[in-house]
RNA sequence: GUGAGCGUAGCUCAGCUGGUAGAGCUCCGGACUGUGGAUCCGGCGGUCGUGGGUUCGAGUCCCAUCGCUCACCCCA
């Protein structure tokens, strides 16, 4: 065991024990997804590392100390994703989608970022994304609240709460930091050093410090919202109005800022109590300015990023009843030479005869008490029994596993194939048997 | 990058003040020559994370190192 090579840190397998749990949650937001008229792009994991240098913002902890960033043999710089919107944006502009006309788009797919571990943070993580092009007006912000709202509702996630705010405009924003940073200054003696570091890097998180000796100073700061022009400030009334009207729950939460510098006007958050200290599951925003700034021609959007690990950890009471709904219908069992030899192209003529029928066919032999076992363990509905005597007489034994009324019946292999439709149409009756 | 807690069988863990490693679950087999999930019996499975030190003797004490977990930071 201490021999064996691990994982890398931060990166996890996902166990069988655990897809069945993933494949209903991505299926779950796929669907939702398509229900809103929303189409899939599929974009490499690793970009030059510019892009993200130039999207993300170079002082960030993103692009500073978070990238896993190597040389390439030719020289040139790569980095593999640590989020998913530079590279839809990249792509978007490469192909020329974003010229006129406007585009509603999702991706998923793992991002990187070397951080330290910890519960609902991982270097290898997984996002399902969501970027609006084109679209200037609040009524997409709200759509997107709206189809978030189904997805916590399909996949009965509850509890989860709604934050947000606006950032104004690039204009109001570099006011309003100036002058933050100014105020702060001024009383840089009552921040502690956490704060005063983030002088440099990012101060409008200072305003969201829990140290309350500094709460008195924090208090009198500079207030972005009194920066806000007309035009943003009407989006994001008509962006609250468009939810009232929908009666989503939500709250202004004047601190919540984004770690990402392409953010503008609206951003939100959903967030839960749950997860420990990283209870942020889905969060997202309007970015009008990072098109232009990656070099097209300035183009509204809007996204946000769903984080799979999180919901599935939410999610994780299901994992029984989703895995499930993914054991197959059927296993069957063979057993003696004759009936072995014969199992295989059974089963296959089963699958031909039963569109969507899941069959575990019993492989490496053993004893009829060694292979019910694995029929029970493998979770199947009825175990299909092939020995010397059904061989002989062109037929099958059917025993339920789960339904312990029902007895096992000895049948045709055309009455085991309507018995098997009617499993695989989920109107099994049994009793039919 | 900083801090704290924890590393004993595939999994969950016990092992008191140092005396030469155990249980439950899983898996395989038997009781039951073609019948799983219950019960009983048996079997497989361990360089006690790694390296060094103290000692007659270290799973246990000391040091280092690696790993995991949680928190800070940051963020999905």
């Amino acid at each position: 065991m201490s021999g064996l090579i691990q994982s890398v840190r931060g990166m996890n397998d996902v166990l069988p024990e655990e897809t069945p749990l993933w494949q209903a949650v991505e299926g779950t937001l796929r669907g939702v997804l398509e229900a809103y008229g929303y189409r899939e792009i599929r974009t490499p994991v690793v970009e030059r590392t510019e892009l993200f240098a130039r999207s993300i913002g170079v002082v960030t902890d993103i692009v500073e100390k978070e990238m896993y960033t190597f040389t390439d043999r030719n020289g040139d710089s790569l980095s593999l994703r640590p989020e998913g919107t530079a590279g839809c944006v990249r792509a978007c502009l490469e192909h020329g989608l974003l010229r006129g006309q406007s585009h509603r788009l999702w991706y998923a797919g793992p991002m990187f970022r070397h951080e330290r571990p910890q519960k609902g943070r991982y270097r290898q993580f997984h996002q399902v994304g969501v970027e609006v092009f084109g679209i200037p007006g609040p009524d997409v912000d709200a759509e997107l609240i709206l189809m978030c709202a189904r997805m916590w509702r399909e996949l009965g996630l509850e509890g989860l709460r709604l934050e947000i705010n606006t950032l104004g405009d690039a204009e109001a924003r570099r006011r309003h930091r100036a002058d933050l940073v100014a105020y702060l200054r001024a009383h840089e003696d009552a921040l502690d050093a956490d704060s005063r570091r983030r002088l440099e890097t990012n101060p409008l998180r200072i305003l969201d410090s829990k140290n309350p000796d500094m709460a008195a100073v924090l208090a009198g700061a500079p207030r972005l919202i009194d920066y806000l022009d007309g035009e943003a400030r009407a989006h994001f009334e008509g962006f609250r109005a468009l939810l009232d009207e929908a009666g989503v729950a939500y709250e202004v939460n004047p601190r919540l800022v984004r770690g990402l510098d392409y953010y503008n006007r609206t951003v939100f958050e959903w967030v839960t109590d749950r997860l420990g200290a990283q209870g942020t599951v889905c969060a997202g925003g309007r970015y009008d300015g990072l098109v232009e700034q990656l070099g097209g021609r300035p183009t509204p959007a809007v996204g946000f990023a769903v984080g799979l690990e999180r919901v599935v950890a939410l999610l994780e009471g299901r994992r029984e009843a989703a895995a499930a709904e993914r054991a197959p219908h059927a296993y069957l069992v063979a057993v003696g030479e004759g009936p072995e030899r014969a199992a295989l192209g059974l089963a296959e003529a089963l699958r031909d005869a039963v569109p969507g029928l899941r069959l575990a066919a019993n492989c490496g032999g053993g004893s009829f008490k060694a292979q019910l076992k694995r029929a029970d363990r493998s979770g199947a509905r009825v175990a299909l029994l092939l020995g010397e005597e059904e061989l002989a007489g062109g037929r099958l034994t059917v025993k339920w596993l789960r339904e312990p009324d029902h007895a096992q019946r000895t049948v045709t292999r055309e009455e085991a194939v309507a018995l098997l439709r009617a499993l695989v149409a989920g109107r099994g009756s049994p009793g039919a048997a």
